[in-house]
DNA sequence: CTCTTAATGCAGAATGATTCTTAAATGAGA
DNA sequence: TCTCATTTAAGAATCATTCTGCATTAAGAG
């Protein structure tokens, strides 16, 4: 199962103009690299689509695969599946509930919903597979990490970074 | 901020009947390191639980706390936070969608919900930082799994795994 | 079309979470 | 009390991912 051609152009179209705004280069392989994820209902990872990218661009290496997919995601033109997770999390809370994450620190808190409790699943689901669960993830950054932004942000403002080194503006991911 | 006492109490009851029916024997580590995770609301990982428990148990290995973890996680006492997650995976659909995850082979689709598009998010949720995004994610075990599932069930069926070597049959987690 | 320099490719190494190995010591529960 | 599951220890292996130079290439501004 293929994404619409008439969905990839205008994914790719926005790729474009995103490139254009953000000043970085739209090579041969971004483009490529993007047009993989963009096609794909599957939610492929970085191997996968640097296997299906190298039938294309036999010389494309792992590592542009994964530079280009972080600096989509920073363009905010993919998203990643679940939350940025350095390490498998555990949760005893067998109740039903749902998580709030930090896309930040990767905090991570339950809540409860009724409403959402109440809901019902959309029968398309069920066309996948059985059900075993269901929740909400809701994504943001908490208040804490709020905090350290603005201070981050008053520093950032006294020395600006001008120039064309937006492309080294992308923050690293940080490790653990 | 800690779980309530009664609530910790109830879940290691739990954890003592799950035992015994399971036919595991209820170690000081396991308990401590299942005490750990229920009495938290950090959704800590095996890092964290080895490094709270170690101050109770300091022989503590690491290799106990993974093992115990997932043991727990297959007793049905703990679950992991998101899905299981070789590696990251990417989706350049923007449109509000939510995700259905398959917990054996990882499979990831799309699917719409315009009833849980409309509900509001809980003020409570607003209370630990910003909203970014909120979806649901439904979990179960694909067609395609079950189908695989049927087969080795017919396979297992034949051999008896008769005796005490319970704790043989956790499936492994798989590497890719 | 021609530069400038961002991007890429390559080879190899580092990192970090997680799992496994082996062998000896321990302790839970019948 | 006895047995066998479990733990420990110490080390190695895996795997996804990131990084380091460095030489090469090509996007896009002028």
């Amino acid at each position: 199962m293929r994404v619409e051609q008439a969905e990839i152009a205008r994914r790719v179209e926005k790729l474009k103009a995103a490139s254009r705004a953000a000043g970085v280069k739209l090579t041969h392989q971004r483009l490529e690299i993007f047009r993989e994820v963009a096609s794909s209902v599957e939610h492929p990872d970085a191997d996968a689509v640097f296997r299906e990218v190298r039938g294309r661009i036999p010389t494309v290496s792992i590592d542009t695969v994964y530079r280009t997919l972080w600096m989509l995601n920073d363009l905010g033109l993919v998203a990643t599946l679940g939350p940025r997770r350095e390490s498998v999390r555990f949760d005893a809370n067998l109740a039903r509930h749902h998580h709030y994450i930090c896309t930040r620190c990767g905090l991570a808190r339950d809540f409860e919903s009724a409403a959402f409790d109440a809901l019902r699943i959309p029968d398309a689901v069920k066309d996948y597979g059985s059900v075993d669960s269901a929740h909400i993830e809701v994504r943001g950054v908490c208040d804490s990490c709020a905090r350290k932004q603005c201070e981050k942000q008053a520093e950032t403002d006294s020395k600006p970074p001008r120039g064309k080194q937006r492309s080294k503006s992308w923050p690293k991911r940080k490790r653990s």
